[in-house]
DNA sequence: CATGAATGAGAATTCATTCAT
DNA sequence: GATGAATGAATTCTCATTCAT
């Protein structure tokens, strides 16, 4: 109950589901509102323009991504347990709303996203430094540079959602784990 | 000899430029006319729309992406000194162009994007497919399934240059080094 | 006690101040509430709409403006002496409040004003007649229609506040003095 | 032949008598572009926009006003017949064209109209500056400040024309002279 | 009396595409 | 081939007005 008018969320919703469809420049104004069940105006009280829709959108579900994905997340389990609960929980994610992840995926670079939308992504998806640099200190992982590590490391997450998603693999249990293994071993000492 | 104007290359040069700074819908066909130094007709007699020289221009960087691929490569080379110069060349054309990079990431699921370019983009992907089979056969590969194995061993590049173009990392040549060497590790027995 | 409520003279104020600064197509109710301090539909129970509240300001300033003319104006003092009366009273007015001026200037002839308002503008500019009258019988004035001598009299009247307000012109005490004189001057024998 | 596209010239003829008719705020652009023939588009070639439109029209008329009042002006003539021959240039100029009259009077201080716009009136209003001060060193004209004289002498001109047009008075040659008279009676010594 | 979220008709503006020169 | 003025459908956004609280 974050929101008191139920509207503004409809159309949060409404404008994830279209823009994911039909891409955002084929996405009116007019057929949000329509789809959403609110009058044209309505969206201009919730939202200054089409723009800030969408970057309001784009930051809700990163701050939905980051929630998700550190949720039963035990501070004492040892390096390579947290690091597998993160992937899963991320692979979780994605899988059940595929289109948070395709609209991230789509629009994370778009120029319609403003920097400091960006910015919020760039925050969240930092979050994991502690854990990388723990894992360090354990000389359980390669003593790259940080970045580089989280960069290698997170990469095939997002492929491999996306080759689901296309249909050229088809992830269940045991080839996410595969996955998951591989990239702990690219990471791996 | 591919075309017989340069305009014909000045439009599909610009449209890249304009594209990438500015987006695809924020690019109107006159703006495009104007940076070329041609007519607004002259567009319209080399590319029947906004559409086909979207899709032109796509299919020819993925043509150049494959070029640039296999440029200097060996049949002959064992197989893991084949993986490591697909990397690098593919390193070396995304970092010396970077405008490529970003178009091809932005667009290659979008809606204007028509199914048989993409399908001209996957066909591409999938040309080392037989390098990683060798490598399975001469048991240096985990025996995953190829889809699988591509999409872990490749999602790392196209994020370190996005990371590099985002500054977030700086790549030079030990770094591609270690990022090569990571994504081996994931992939191999 | 002409208003009951405090408010609605604060929505005409507010709304007098607002319009001569933007424009009236420019000045949504929504910005008169907010500058008033008051809810959008307490403009509505003290206004049918728009159109009214402009209506109403317009003519509560056209009141104003016959009051002021007419203050300190002595029925027995000499033509002379109440010509002048007259016109010093409508400089003050104007000068002591340039947003009036500026309102009934640029509506006078809007369309937004309706007939009847124009009735009441009109009813009270011809106010003086009797006086133009009372001159042309004492031989003062000369004998030419009282609306062409009023129109004479007048007018420069306004184009000097504008003057003023512009500053293209500074008006002081002799100044003014000047300026009716030279205005008698046109109409007198 | 100043312009090449007679659209152009269509499209401010169409815009001075749909305004003049209908308000500004009245007269969409739709309507404009309907009646003057053109698509919408067409205007937008010509005109930033609506502001713009609003803008050249204004300038032109000011120009053109300037070039009326100029016509058949000897500059060799003595002063009360140049006088003379400006107020005769203005009185048939807008008793012609009273749109062009009305537009200028009704948006000369509209919001809508650009500091730039109003700058350009402002010049071409200092025209006649040489025939006052001549006539001042001819011990003709009173000996105040030339605004104010300007102001007084040519205020009645434009509410003569405003009262003709309202169908206050009826303006005709005797009654024109008499009102030019009774401005030169305002300013002459 | 007072409020302000919701509405949707209406306006300005954009831009892919055409075609006469 | 090359040009760019002209087009108008489509889209974003505004704002007067209503009404449930």
């Amino acid at each position: 109950m974050t929101d008191r008018s139920g509207k503004r969320q409809d159309i949060l919703v409404t404008t994830l589901r279209m823009v994911v469809q039909r891409g955002l420049e084929a996405t009116p104004m007019s057929l949000i509102a329509q789809e959403a069940g609110v009058g044209m105006g309505t969206i201009y009280h919730h939202f200054s323009g089409k723009d800030d829709l969408v970057n309001v959108l784009y930051r809700e579900l990163k701050q939905r991504t980051h929630s998700a994905m550190m949720g039963g997340y035990e501070e004492s389990a040892p390096v390579r347990e947290r690091f597998f609960r993160m992937w899963r929980n991320l692979f979780d994610l994605y899988l059940s709303e595929p289109d948070l992840y395709r609209f991230l995926t789509q629009y994370s670079m778009a120029p319609t996203i403003t920097q400091e939308s960006k910015d919020l992504g760039m925050r969240l998806w930092k979050e994991p430094i502690p854990l990388i640099e723990l894992g360090q200190a354990q000389m359980m992982v390669k003593p790259l540079s940080i970045e580089l590590l989280m960069l290698i490391a997170n990469a095939p997450l997002a492929n491999l959602v996306q080759g689901h998603i296309d249909g050229r693999i088809r992830l269940d249990g045991s080839s996410i784990d595969a996955a998951i293994t591989a990239c702990w071993d690219a990471i791996k000492l």
